[in-house]
DNA sequence: AGAAAAGTGTGACCTACCGCACATCTTTTT
DNA sequence: AAAAAGATGTGCGGTAGGTCACACTTTTCT
């Protein structure tokens, strides 16, 4: 695991067979695969270096492979015809996205838009070759419907909580659901979320100025902060009792 | 909110031998299974004749395994705190469902209610079994996968649409959505969707009385009719213009 | 068939929140 | 460091659509 984050040089990663063997490590669905079943698959498997706001994939592109977030965040996006944009999901290191595409007719598109939040690491695999994979390995298979199941299940979740919900509780659930996700080093105090208000209303499924005014009070009762375009969490403990007290 | 009354016998179980196997082609991710994975299968398969209105899961149960639907129709619900619903999903003959609870710990509950919404046959696989069978059959698995993929995918579009659109155009889509699920006989005309307005309007995210004023609309134009609590498509061209002509 | 239960249609409020406007604050660029 | 670009805070209508109320229709039950 150290090793991994020891990587000086990026570019070295990608002829170094072996130390690309561990940056798949860092995906769940790899995770649990044996030495030998990853080395075949971390030939075919090509790493991007990405910047804040690049685009990885489009909705209106015909899919060609999946993609797995080795380092920084994705922000998965769609519109509406008149151009309004829901971010329908955040990805995070070791998540996977675009796998909707797979045994897929060919001419299909992607699924939704992908957006770099943060400067980052994205592998790519091909769509035909990742398929074979799946045949080939019954563990891969076996994580990559685990890994759906999740995935179906929180949007299970969050579909009902933009439908039902109002704005004050949409975004206080919307905290504390993105709050989990960042909290990468376990420390329960100060998580940032790597999004601009902006951004984090398209997730809510609001407007801007809505979230400003929720965001102005939780500031002022000291349980979120914003710095450099990020949201804090300064009180997860306040945070989730927001909801579950009663009225 | 309004309680479902919920006559759940288990007793209703019926072994029915070798035909069973026959039962089975019916659901897409079995159709394509070979004769002699499908005989292994078979015989731990159980069979449900279940009436319109009976419960056969709820969120507030630890998930035991997955269904499969062969003949009938199926709603998925969730709740709010306050008991609110929302329609997630309508499944029909060939469809699976609770298939999110695989690979997760044994406590995990179900992710959504499913209620008989006409008469039919349910199937059911025991978890760990199924799980199993997966891990046996790559091809079983590989199905499985391209079903919870258009599963995802179609779940993301909902929840553009419910984020983003109003109510007509909401209305609209659902109609056309759930229309297509229903349209068997791939005749074009009289597509019946087996929702009252009621539930129509929990797939859509609304209320009964909103619904009932954009149907009042349709139904002057003759775009669709009600008749026996079943929701009549009658003009499946005109319906799919309402939304794609210039304003 | 008749009663009870369930679902529907429509008018009249009422309110949450969207959209606009504009000032202010923050970050990036040059 | 100044300028430009971007993001945020907040007041103020306007309105889509939620809520309530009640009459009416259709289906189910006995």
């Amino acid at each position: 695991m150290n090793q991994v984050e020891c990587v000086k040089d990026p570019n070295l990663a990608i002829y170094q067979g072996l130390s690309q063997a561990d940056l798949l490590r860092k995906i769940v669905i790899f995770k649990n695969l044996s030495q030998k079943s990853l080395a075949i698959i971390v030939q075919r498997i090509q790493t991007l270096e990405l910047k804040k706001g690049e685009q990885i994939i489009s909705e209106t592109e015909v899919a060609k492979g999946v993609y797995f977030v080795h380092s920084g965040a994705v922000k998965l996006t769609k519109q509406d015809e008149s151009g309004n944009e829901i971010i329908v999901c955040v990805k995070q290191t070791g998540d996977v996205f675009a796998e909707a595409c797979l045994f897929t007719k060919v001419s299909e598109y992607y699924p939704a838009t992908a957006t770099m939040l943060q400067d980052g690491k994205i592998l790519f695999l091909d769509k035909q070759e990742l398929e074979r994979d799946l045949y080939n390995f019954p563990e891969l298979s076996l994580q990559m419907i685990s890994y759906m199941s999740d995935a179906l299940r929180e949007m299970t979740s969050q579909l009902r909580d933009v439908a039902l919900l109002d704005v004050y509780a949409k975004t206080v659930k919307t905290l504390e659901r993105l709050g989990n996700k960042f909290n990468n080093g376990l420390n329960r105090w100060d998580i940032e979320i790597p999004l601009t208000i902006q951004e984090f209303a398209t997730v809510v499924g609001t407007t801007r100025e809505s979230v400003s005014r929720v965001f102005s009070k939780l500031k002022k009762d000291g349980i979120i902060d914003m710095k450099s375009r990020k949201i804090i969490i300064r009180d997860w403990c306040t945070l989730c009792t927001l909801l579950h007290r009663e009225y």
